[in-house]
DNA sequence: ATCAACCATATTGTCAACAATCTCGTTGAC
DNA sequence: GTCAACGAGATTGTTGACAATATGGTTGAT
């Protein structure tokens, strides 16, 4: 790849969505640190642009600042977790009742697309097609809803479970539980039926927190102070 | 002011909070433009320090940073401010669930104490300890709930909105019909009625969104292009 | 063997000069 | 009078060198 020097304000764009996607690849550990330089050699940026994109993903919530002893992954707690998908039962529950009132047909009809497509999945046990179902079905409520002040709060607190939520999927019987609560959801927002709409998407992600709760703490965090020989 | 050079990590949190205080005080008006060196000068910090604080306060709403062209005090409109309310209804009513349900002795003494505050200001027609004891009522609740990334969520939603609250606050009438909704948020809370609590907060704050609604569209904003002479 | 002081190195923070770009008033043609 | 091209000044973006600080290992005393 000749890529050559990526000059600054793209530098900045490039290393944001690097460290991103190697973040929910699971490629950086919760802990790691996060060193300018190596950063910049790998990305082909100066490490003014490596900077400035780690600012931005601190204040996105991914990674943690300390002065004068770098970046590091954050670590987010199960207990974090558990409050964060709290939230996300709030907001999407406002969305989903907006959702309903105000869906264009394409929204509906995408909707019901995906309702089947996600059956499908779970029959044939492809979890990462579900997955990834399961995302553009949130992401479809959110828009359809017009709520854009939610639905970017969403996808904030979203960037920050997608660990969590990778875990979760992968628990046996989870698809068996959570596809007739997606379907309930699709249900209500496509007849149109807020309060239902509402409801569902709390039942859904209250389902979700409950499994949270029920999660071992340890996540595969490179421990610095808290190792156990 | 002997003031001296602001050094640089100091410099960014001066700036940050000087321009914030201003923005609360509306002594900066939205699409106002933000020149670095003319803020440098202003703190006595560096150009480096205020492009930080700018970041900063970009990743908050604050401000909008356009490449290339600086950086301007957003412009809200009513319509989004509608919304952002929404998603402070959802996220209050959540937080007032909890407080009720985990809140110590110290926080439901503070409650009881910021509402016998709230119904003097109110009788004695003192707008401006009615607005502080507003904020601080919300923040009470926000904290004694435990839900600290809720809370989180709300400071920024709060910052970008101070701007409306305070227009708000000053109708007539609107003390009047604010303060039983806050005693009833106060009273479920002491008493630790979860439900009730969550009714009581979201409303409240869905007043605060029909008020908001009520709201004719200009705020005062400096015009660049929508000027109608 | 243990511990504290110390030093070399790695890493982050700061700054000022330079480069690139935009803004806006001026000029000139039609 | 209107409009487009131009250019000077203002403003933001970028860079590289330097300063300040933390880290981790080494040394030497006890």
């Amino acid at each position: 790849m000749a890529d050559g020097q990526v000059t600054g304000q793209e530098g900045r764009r490039v290393v944001g969505a690097g460290i991103r996607a190697r973040l929910s690849a699971g490629e950086m550990a919760p802990g790691q640190r996060l060193v300018e330089q190596e950063l910049s050699e790998t990305f082909g940026t100066t490490r003014s642009a490596v900077r400035e994109a780690l600012q931005d993903l601190a204040a996105e919530g991914l990674v943690e600042l300390i002065p004068r002893r770098g970046a590091r992954v954050r670590v987010i707690s199960v207990e974090e977790a558990v409050q964060i998908t709290e939230c996300r039962a709030a907001l999407e529950s406002l969305c989903a009742r907006r959702a309903a009132a105000s869906a264009g047909d394409a929204d509906r009809a995408e909707l019901r697309a995906i309702g089947e497509q996600m059956s499908r999945a779970v029959a044939d046990g492809d979890l990462d097609a579900y997955s990834a179902l399961n995302r553009r079905l949130h992401d479809t409520v959110a828009r359809a809803s017009g709520q854009e002040v939610a639905t970017s709060l969403l996808d904030r607190l979203n960037g920050q479970t997608v660990r969590f939520q990778f875990r979760l999927a992968l628990r046996p019987g989870r698809p068996a539980q959570s596809l007739p609560q997606h379907l309930a959801i699709i249900e209500a927002v496509v007849t149109g039926d807020g309060a239902a709409a509402e409801a569902a998407a709390r039942a859904h992600v209250d389902s979700v927190v409950a499994e949270l709760a029920a999660t071992p703490q340890r996540t595969g965090a490179v421990d610095s102070e808290a190792a156990v020989p």
